[in-house]
DNA sequence: AAATAATAGTTACATTATGCAACATAAATA
DNA sequence: TATTTATGTTGCATAATGTAACTATTATTT
């Protein structure tokens, strides 16, 4: 009857390997992690046949390989994406200050940097935004957000911010009626101003300081009277700074006679 | 064709094609893949029956040969994350091939796109590239490279591409002098031609492939065939097609008359 | 820090499963 | 009866998997 070869008897049919791949994969994105032992134990198959499947799959990109299994694939780790953990609950709560202050329908402009990103994540569920932005990160991340418009400013890329600077950049900025805008900045200085580390990044700052309706500055307490090079021309026409707790007294009475108001996340 | 069948004793009795058929296409869409060995059994039936049956289907392009079974066949453009992992050996192979056509030093313009994504991912570790893109994954991706300088096109992002659109992006595309480009494109017609899905798109590629001193289009052959509404004016401009397999021979005609060279990877 | 054991990776080759093509068979059709 | 169509059978080429000996890496112990 049944013609062919002879066995087939045994078990069920060893699983073919598109489905071994397809369940590694899923494995990865809900684990984060899968080990060869492991596999070869589910699958019934050898060690050696979850090796190929593996190395398979990172030829392709899906995944990469570690001693003793795989890992998802992450297309490089950066400096950028490591300081994201830093300090994260105090991004957050300033994340989620700043998100209050912004209402939807709004044309928000953000920044790069670690601080505005979380502005960018407390805003993801926000109806009928319009998000310009020079960072890749908030891009790309808002851009998945249904209801959300991203514009992104175009320019040369700077590495250690993965964003846009430099004069396209600056120009591009002239061509928004912005809201809202949430700029990072170098440090706070002690004399109650924002400082930069780049000349680049200090005049964007400004001019966006400057065409904005209201532009506030997220700073994390690390910023706390630390001085770099550059200052913000125009600073005083900023609406506010929000901090993740109440800076010295010196720099919150500096920044009272200057104008901006101080933000107290949380 | 199918006699009137009083038969129907029991199951017993072989079950005709399109029965086969019928079973064996929803088991795909349960199960993800199906195995010959599997049907075999089932139905009953040789393997080389249902090697048969998974042909004739495959040639419908109702579902994809893998060694020992079939998967599913999706043609419909899945969300841009998801589309990630599709033909990723394709793609993988195309970006290769068109790896090799760039030079250290070259400035290097790549449209967005999962299989540019690839040409990004074998661009990886040249040396003094300049990267233009449109594209918020390449450029992510390319600025956290070392030596590879990246200029980001700005505009409206695009959710589906993850990539800016429209005027900004047009417009940025004239101050760049650019050595080779890679494009992306809806199908390759039977006619010989890229096709596109916007206006936008193929605008934007026409520009490009009118500017740069070579431009390539990376096609996976998944691509071969099909026709999407806009043409991209000035197509025989480009240098060449890149495609993972040699296309059918009407398409190859074509295309030698109109005047890119056709190139295929590995 | 050096030595050791345990685990994992590599390579090469043996084994098994699958693919393919050519031909054979049986039923349905003309 | 001849012809077509679907299926079965066989033999060989190819691909996937298993196995074993050896090397490399990681962990543990001293």
């Amino acid at each position: 009857m049944i013609a062919d070869n002879n066995m087939s008897d045994s078990q069920s049919a060893r699983a073919l390997a598109p489905r071994r791949h397809g369940e590694i994969l899923r494995r990865l994105v809900s684990d984060g992690t899968v080990s060869i032992t492991e596999l070869a134990d589910h699958f019934d198959v050898s060690r050696q046949t979850i090796r190929r499947d593996l190395k398979h799959l990172a030829e392709r990109g899906q995944l990469d390989l570690v001693h003793g299994g795989a890992t998802l694939f992450e297309p490089t780790e950066a400096a950028f994406t490591e300081r994201r953990g830093e300090n994260a609950s105090a991004k957050a709560s300033i994340g989620r200050a700043a998100a209050a202050l912004v209402r939807d329908g709004m044309v928000v402009f953000l920044d790069s940097g670690t601080t505005t990103l979380a502005v960018a994540h407390a805003l993801a569920d926000r109806k009928n935004l319009t998000i310009c932005t020079t960072s890749l990160s908030i891009a790309l991340q808002m851009c998945r957000q249904p209801q959300v418009r991203v514009h992104m400013l175009g320019g040369e890329i700077d590495p250690a911010e993965e964003a846009a600077v430099g004069i396209d950049a600056l120009e591009a900025i002239s061509h928004f009626r912005v809201d809202v805008a949430f700029l990072g900045g170098g440090g706070l200085s002690p004399d109650g101003e924002v400082t930069d580390f780049t000349r680049n990044g200090a005049e964007q700052r400004s001019r966006m300081t400057a065409t904005a309706g209201k532009a506030y500055f997220v700073l994390d307490s690390s910023k706390f009277g630390r001085l770099t090079p550059l200052r913000i021309p125009r600073f005083e026409l900023a609406a506010g700074v929000i901090v993740d707790r109440r800076p010295p007294e010196a720099i919150c009475e500096a920044l009272k006679r200057k104008g901006p108001i101080v933000i107290v996340a949380e």
